[in-house]
DNA sequence: TCGCTACTATGACCGCTGTCATAATCAGCC
DNA sequence: GGCTGATTATGACAGCGGTCATAGTAGCGA
């Protein structure tokens, strides 16, 4: 998560989501996020008319072109160009950060689609959106490791699942285990999806 | 869920569980609590002394034991003893909820988790007990359907990652199709630990 | 200089939250 | 009846939430 010197309103986009991804929707203040973002407040009414629900949203689809485009270079980046590997740089990018900051961050969109998926419909699209922009590059890239197009998006949906289970689970517990249990596990059903070696 | 007629502390301690899994813990408020379980209010300070993080972390647990207990029963219910076939009945017990009840709840320790991990250390301890009262039955269900006893508590592990992910999924998407897909992917290769037929 | 637009500043409002203090009521038992 | 402890009732409090209203400033083209 690079914090380049953007625009305010990008700033505070960015901020809300880090903020959402460690309390939550409903314990982030509007004003913290502004001071978060270095942003003066008399902003967040300017760029964001709609309110806390116009930002959430923002943050949320900001969350979720992130991690779509992180899946193609972590294809780049593979040493073995397999479904297991490619799974297993996802998960890593949590062992990472746990390992180095703490267990104090979960993923933004899991903590949007808990808050507000009952409450709050415009948000909720916008989860479903950012999982949709998540999935549909990973779905593509495992069609491009050999897996086949019909299976691509199920095991693409599988693994943000458990992906995402798995943060749930190392975050409460402090300990990456989860994360590398499921990615020990799962790997050998990846590459035995695949049919057209790479 | 059942409702039974108990005491008004145990309605009390449901209705939290159910207000959390609906609107997360943030937005579940004490009074709102008293009143859906048609308590007094005044009975919050009598029985929790401990607050609102007394309350949640009790739901949580309360959360945890009955996930815990289900195991058992579905083991019994199953028409196939087969760890796919334990794996379908606890997504079932989702599917069946959202058609039934559509989409407003989720699972209200994967919310305590979302909204507490970082700000509640009691709560995020709680939220961690109640995976493992819920994994380790889960773990013994499979050794007992023929799991080597080495791989039953990872595998119980990534079920349990998996199916949180589908149920959020699922949420956002107002769909089940997560969940009978992960169902569908997971399952050959739940069975294919099998060595020994139950 | 004027005017226009983009942006910022600030204070107020109302509603809600968790918590506490205090008192009333009730159940059971001597 | 009268005492005792468990339960309930009620009001207050201080804090924070999102939102709105209003005014101010900065920059820039004409």
């Amino acid at each position: 998560m690079s914090e380049r010197q953007r625009g305010p309103r990008e700033r505070m986009v960015f901020s809300a989501a880090q903020l959402i991804r460690r309390d939550g929707v409903n314990a982030t203040g509007m004003r913290e996020v502004a001071a978060h973002a270095g942003a003066p407040r008399g902003s967040l009414q300017h760029y964001f008319p709609g309110g806390k629900e116009q930002l959430v949203g923002e943050a949320v689809a900001w969350a979720g072109r992130y991690a779509g485009k992180r899946i193609a270079r972590f294809v780049e980046q593979l040493a073995e160009p397999t479904p297991s590997a490619l799974f297993a740089a996802m998960a890593a990018q949590w062992t990472e950060e746990y390992d180095r900051d703490g267990f104090a961050a979960g993923c933004p969109v899991a903590a949007a689609a808990v808050d507000r998926a009952a409450s709050d419909d415009a948000v909720r699209a916008a989860v479903a959106a950012a999982f949709t922009t998540w999935r549909t590059p990973l779905a593509e890239a495992l069609t491009a490791l050999g897996v086949p197009a019909g299976r691509s998006a199920d095991l693409a949906m599988l693994m943000i699942s458990t992906l995402e289970g798995a943060i749930l689970m190392a975050r409460a517990e402090r300990d990456v285990r989860p994360l590398t249990t499921v990615v020990r596990e799962l790997g050998p059903l990846l590459d035995a999806a695949v049919t057209r070696p790479a």
